[in-house]
DNA sequence: AAGTGCGTAGGTATTTATACCTATTTTCTT
DNA sequence: AAGAAAATAGGTATAAATACCTACGCACTT
């Protein structure tokens, strides 16, 4: 960070903003919200990853700020986050997010992501964030802090478990999603279906589920193959 | 209907909307979005299905429409319309999703709903859809039409599979996601785990699924138990 | 050198789900 | 009155998942 960003009030300008979902509704939603603020103007939107991806990189001086959901088409936010960041880190990211799993936390986190909001939270919040991260910060919701710190309570008070899955975990995961069986899995990866019943009962304590269909559920919230 | 509804452009006051939605974002932006309408005027939000009965039940005569989210805490969006329509007919009822499925649709449908729209779509739509029921008609997405009329042709051409879930097989669905067994599904419904299976396999022919795990993911899909 | 996590693999037993089948009653539609 | 569909329940059999257990080698860290 070489240039030191002027904070709104400061500004002659507003920060532009590109805004990314695919739902139109939320899109003319918070460009209805801030057409009243001076200091913030939405100078694009896209409906999927890639579309604002190419907008970025077509013209990126004209955006100071991207605003993204997690789950979009062609390219997820998380995806995107991680090429901006790379090529453009003078764009500063906010993710908005229907989800307040730690793994999906975590995931914008690792994409270098600059703040991380809820649907669930408001007006308030979303401007709060923005003034945040324009000024060069980073803000990351109240709401999910209660979530990190029971998931950091948990893995303390049981036992070190409840931490992340595995790369072959993972990879086991992806396939039981896929409605194949551990005999199936056993047999794509050259291992015995009891170890593939072992990972699946590692995964199950782990993931803290009690079947599959509680597998399912957390692998899809978890945005696994998705 | 006793009372014929004058139409927006003829009022004098603004039509009240009840904006139901558990997420403060759509709330605050639709919100913003009919702020500069004459003819809508939100006069009341809830974040859960029991807050927006409440709010009915304590001054029906405050609101005209319910613009609510089917996927809602403590009271889903469908049971609310449910109850919305037996007791304050009057009120007309647009119902905004996130899913654009046959099971969701036909659920609406059932619940009485005046209209269903989804979250890609945007203002424009909304507008559409509001000046249509407020005027004492129905009014449902164009985007839904297409999957309406592929189950259809599904329904024709298979053999009169992939027809829609009955009540009890939605019912009982909506259990299995919930991690529950056959057995204890048989225990809480009062029937016999034998009809729980008969039920699970007429559900996973109607459904296209082999297993759970596919009727898991076509369920959160068709945005059965949000 | 000891410990930890990971991936591997086996045993045993039980529970749960699925694939077939028939069959009755009720309800709704034609 | 006839027919279709839904909801009910049973039989038989197999497949799949889950709950317990032990065990060993490898890589990494302390």
């Amino acid at each position: 960070m070489s240039i030191n960003l002027p904070l709104a009030e400061e500004r002659y300008t507003a920060f532009n903003i590109l805004l990314a979902d695919d739902h139109q509704m939320i899109v003319d939603g918070i460009s209805g919200m801030l057409a009243g603020e001076q200091a913030y103007r939405v100078a694009g939107t896209a409906l999927d990853g890639q579309q604002a991806m190419e907008m970025i990189a077509s013209r990126p001086d004209d955006y100071d700020v991207l605003l993204t959901d997690i789950s979009m088409p062609l390219l997820s936010g998380i995806d995107l986050c991680k090429m901006v960041k790379a090529s453009y880190p003078r764009i500063q990211v906010l993710v908005l997010s229907m989800y307040s799993s730690m793994a999906a936390v975590q995931e914008a986190v690792m994409a270098e992501a600059d703040g991380y909001i809820l649907k669930s939270s408001g007006r308030e919040e979303l401007l709060k964030a923005l003034h945040r991260i324009t000024g060069g910060g980073t803000y990351f919701s109240e709401a999910i802090l209660p979530i990190i710190y029971s998931q950091y309570e948990k893995a303390k008070t049981q036992e070190d478990y409840q931490r992340i899955l595995s790369a072959r975990e993972l990879e086991i995961l992806a396939m039981i999603v896929k409605e194949q069986t551990s005999e199936e899995i056993g047999t794509v990866l050259f291992i015995s279906k009891k170890t593939v019943d072992n990972h699946r009962a590692n995964i199950l304590e782990k993931t803290g589920c009690r079947t599959t269909v509680g597998l399912v559920k957390w692998a899809i919230k978890n945005g696994i193959e998705g």
